[in-house]
DNA sequence: GACCACCCTGCATACGCATGCAGGCATGCG
DNA sequence: CGCATGCCTGCATGCGTATGCAGGGTGGTC
């Protein structure tokens, strides 16, 4: 930068302030500086940058899993998002242990300006605990410390009762797993939706997570039941229900309605296409980006929560039920 | 780090070697160091860190996009592995855009100490000039200028070919597209593998990106092809050619058998399941670390190009040909 | 018992940029 | 024409660590 300043024939500082405050430069100045600069192939260093402005343009954001194509998805928003605001992203896959995502974050945070975390598998208690040492945002997830944007689940779980009682069920199996548990709770919704429309709910809960296996497990468990549709709280297990009903035999719609949840580029990959509760990812992946970016410029602003809204996508996976023999 | 010091009765550059070069303090001072740092809940600054030493201790990862699941297993084992080698790993999803992608690496490559590129869409001549201004290791791909790692297909693809041959194929459509050009060619050696075997081969080959809906379309044209057998070359394509199968009532493998490449998540996540020509992508993301690191340290050693085995893996969308009536 | 070698620690400075402050200049107003 | 008001720019210093160098101390050796 020095040098920059020698060849433009003015002062380090005036350098410095072409890159970080052009605005307060002369213009002519300024083109003689980006003039110079081009020549030399100068570029600032963002580590001295960072050092010197005490922050990195740089967000750390820490999902469970990379490969989930729900968080992928918000990966991919994330980024985009955070570039367009002139921001880094630092990824970290945290994997599913409470104690290693925490251990994770306090190293992310040490070097990003401020922390996101996709469906955290962490307690209030360590999600408070990072929020009072730097900023940070929740995506898809809330907590009393700290700011979040999630899928607002009420409304439109009611919308996928009424749609599957309006098609004739009336007898629905559930399938949700309890790892997910920081995300607002579906379950009542649908407790309150299926009393509302007189559908007989058979919930598949587990400690399991929502993972394809834990699908075709509940697939085998579904003709038993004497249901004649599924809900599944996300793609991966719908997958495992799909795949499982076609291993038995089965056809979606024909023998079972199948319905998902968050609709990513997986509810079209597979046939039939999934009738699913779209939840809109990228809306949330921005607004997660912005919370966090707001709370960075303001540390001890108000918390805020932003629910979103959900709404029922119908493809090809549900339709009137079938003749179920239900076999024992 | 000062307070630190003052209070452990050391000096600063005392508490600094404690933190960066432990063995060259006595243990009992760096015990009373890290007692002091605990109890004022010190922790390093990386970015004066990084300033000083002129590393960041961080890497940056570019894909063109991290939804598609290829894409989301490199980032996933990238990000262990760098962490694991005590790294942080800085992603950037650059789209399809060979431009993009290079403006991006050029802005990511300023702020990490070197650049991995997975299945990059530039040119030599991009990858060249990123090579040259910093370490450089490509994922998936292969150029001149870079270090890499990649699937050697020959003997995957014969293989693959053999499978078809011996279940009685004699006539394979094989789909790809040229977006993948960096990737070092397949198809000579499925041609010269059908030529061995006998079996005459109907390429599907465009300028489009191996997409779920460009899948679909190769269905379409598959029925009418007179062959019995299809190779995807990704597991999106798969997906949609297994799709659009489907929906003109065709069977797998009972209609058409079909091959897809890489063996992500996917290829399980479908009935039937996918046989796949198994691309080893975890490896392929630590040697990509490994080779990134070793680059780091020695800046001008030679350049070393890593082609791994690929193998068949067989599932159940392959069988024997049915009764294809190749309806006009 | 003297000397050498080595280990550990402190001192001083560099890393590259940002920014508060003050001074120089030009413009506008009275 | 003199002075006030801004606009630009340079000066000096700070950001928090790392590290070459030198000095003090220790143990070992002859």
């Amino acid at each position: 930068m020095t040098d920059v300043a020698r060849a433009a024939g003015v002062s380090q500082s005036t350098v410095s302030r072409v890159f970080s405050l052009p605005d307060t430069v002369r213009a002519d100045t300024r083109d003689r500086v980006l003039e110079a600069a081009r020549r030399l192939e100068f570029t600032p260093n963002p580590a001295a940058s960072a050092l010197a402005q005490g922050r990195t343009g740089t967000l750390g954001l820490l999902v469970p899993n990379v490969v989930n194509p729900y968080y992928a998805e918000i990966i991919k928003v994330v980024q985009h998002r955070a570039r367009a605001k002139g921001h880094t992203l630092v990824l970290a896959d945290t994997g599913d242990e409470p104690e290693d995502g925490f251990a994770l974050a306090r190293a992310v945070g040490r070097q990003t300006d401020g922390l996101l975390l996709a469906g955290p598998r962490m307690t209030d208690a360590m999600v408070g605990e990072l929020a009072r040492s730097g900023p940070v945002a929740l995506i898809g997830a809330e907590a009393p410390g700290a700011d979040s944007v999630y899928a607002e689940p009420a409304t439109g779980m009611r919308q996928v009762i009424r749609h599957l009682a309006a098609l004739g069920h009336s007898r629905i199996v559930y399938v949700d797993g309890t790892l997910t548990a920081r995300d607002p709770a579906c379950r009542q919704p649908v407790h309150d939706a299926c009393a509302e429309f007189g559908v007989d709910l058979v919930e598949q809960l587990g400690p399991f997570d929502l993972t394809f296996d834990n699908g075709v497990a509940a697939a085998d468990l579904v003709p038993t039941s004497g249901a004649t549709a599924v809900i599944a709280h996300n793609e991966m297990v719908a997958h495992g229900v799909a795949c499982g009903l076609a291993r038995q035999g089965r056809s979606v719609p024909g023998d079972f309605s199948l319905v998902s949840v968050d609709d990513t580029f997986m509810a079209r990959t597979i046939y039939p296409a999934l009738t699913v509760l779209h939840v809109p990812l990228d809306l949330m992946g921005a607004r997660g980006v912005d919370l966090l970016l707001h709370r960075i410029e303001d540390p001890d602003g108000a918390i805020r929560h932003s629910p979103l809204p959900t709404s029922l996508v119908v493809r090809e996976s549900t339709g009137r039920p079938g003749s179920v023999s239900g076999d024992v």
